[in-house]
DNA sequence: TTAATCATGTAACACGTTACATGATTGC
DNA sequence: GCAATCATGTAACGTGTTACATGATTAA
């Protein structure tokens, strides 16, 4: 149920449009968490009648016309409960899913080189994708200004941002390491 | 399509059953794929649809009457066409989805002490995951014993469980830092 | 004139989870 | 006697993706 509660959260920080909270999705969260349009049009349906949310639309002449959703006191409620039961969610931290590993695990199925070049492109992305990232403590202050509380919040989003840089750091670090391994190792033996 | 191919990747070793591909996704790729028995029968009734796969059903006595699966040509075709186009896991792999992180994001409509209560609970289970993780290089020796080719193959088995290491390793660190920042930095102010 | 931005959706499909169903044998 | 292991599935539901649909305004 990640989807409404980010929904619940960013909804939480003031009224919102559901082409306002896809963009901010895109902006804020996107690094963790990624929703298409239609998902979130069809999950603020499904949230309104939970209850969670009130919409109201408004005409405009000039561009076309929105919808703007508030959060209510139950969603506030949900949003609250949401966050003091985060065993789940801790849990499920726990197991990944790969397909990038999946093919690691049979990549024994082809050549080495072939591993090595999959590697390699890995890191590459990996890089690239950190590279990315670094611009994400200046899209925090910049989206912090039209927040309110954002000194106590952008303490938290820092962090998430950080999360990232340690995350591609120890991705590169195996990938590196492995393709050593897959180099170096072709015609040695371990010796025990 | 991820588990369809691993399966094919289990049954190019040999043959199994459904129940047998079961243990192996549980004692094998579990760390970074896990499926249900009833998706797995499933999955293996579409991929025999396919032509991926054919099954024979053995009657026992003593057991439940089984059904064994075996590779296709045109599995084992499949299979190789996999292997050979990994761009899309590799850039799927470049995007989380992290419901943890979310909630991190989210801290701010908390207090810090449930911050600091969250990333503690989170480290601990990384640490626990990591320890359980130690096992798997044994279970890996003790599996490739039961395939062929697996001197080759456990190379790339072991570079899987590598990763697992940097990969807790990190998510530890990280937490740990973010908690000093918490609780070091509350009633402190960054000056420029 | 062409692309981007604003703005909202529907329908179908793919994949994963949960709950349920059955029933024999073997070890504690 | 009770739990674990062996062995296979169905049905319903939840979540995410893809393809499609519409149509105005504004800047290059």
């Amino acid at each position: 149920m990640s989807l409404k509660h980010g929904l619940l959260g960013l909804l939480s920080y003031g009224a919102m449009t559901g082409y306002e909270l896809d963009a901010a999705f895109k902006s804020s969260l996107s690094f963790f968490w990624r929703a298409k349009s239609s998902q979130i049009y069809r999950e603020l349906d499904t949230m309104e009648k939970n209850g969670w949310l009130t919409s109201e639309r408004v005409i405009q002449t000039d561009k076309p016309n929105k919808r703007v959703y508030s959060i209510t006191g139950e969603g506030r409620e949900e949003l609250d409960g949401w966050l003091q039961t985060p065993q789940q969610d801790i849990d499920a931290a726990m197991s990944m899913r790969s397909a990038f590993l999946m093919r690691v695990f049979f990549a024994g199925e082809t050549d080495d080189a072939s591993a090595i070049a999959l590697l390699k492109e890995f890191a590459k992305k990996c890089a690239e994708t950190a590279e990315a990232l670094s611009a994400v403590p200046a899209s925090i202050s910049q989206y912090g200004g039209l927040i309110g509380d954002a000194e106590r919040r952008s303490k938290y989003w820092a962090l998430t941002a950080m999360y990232g840089e340690h995350y591609y750091k120890a991705e590169i670090e195996w990938a590196q390491k492995a393709i050593a391994i897959l180099e170096g190792g072709a015609d040695e033996h371990t010796c025990d």
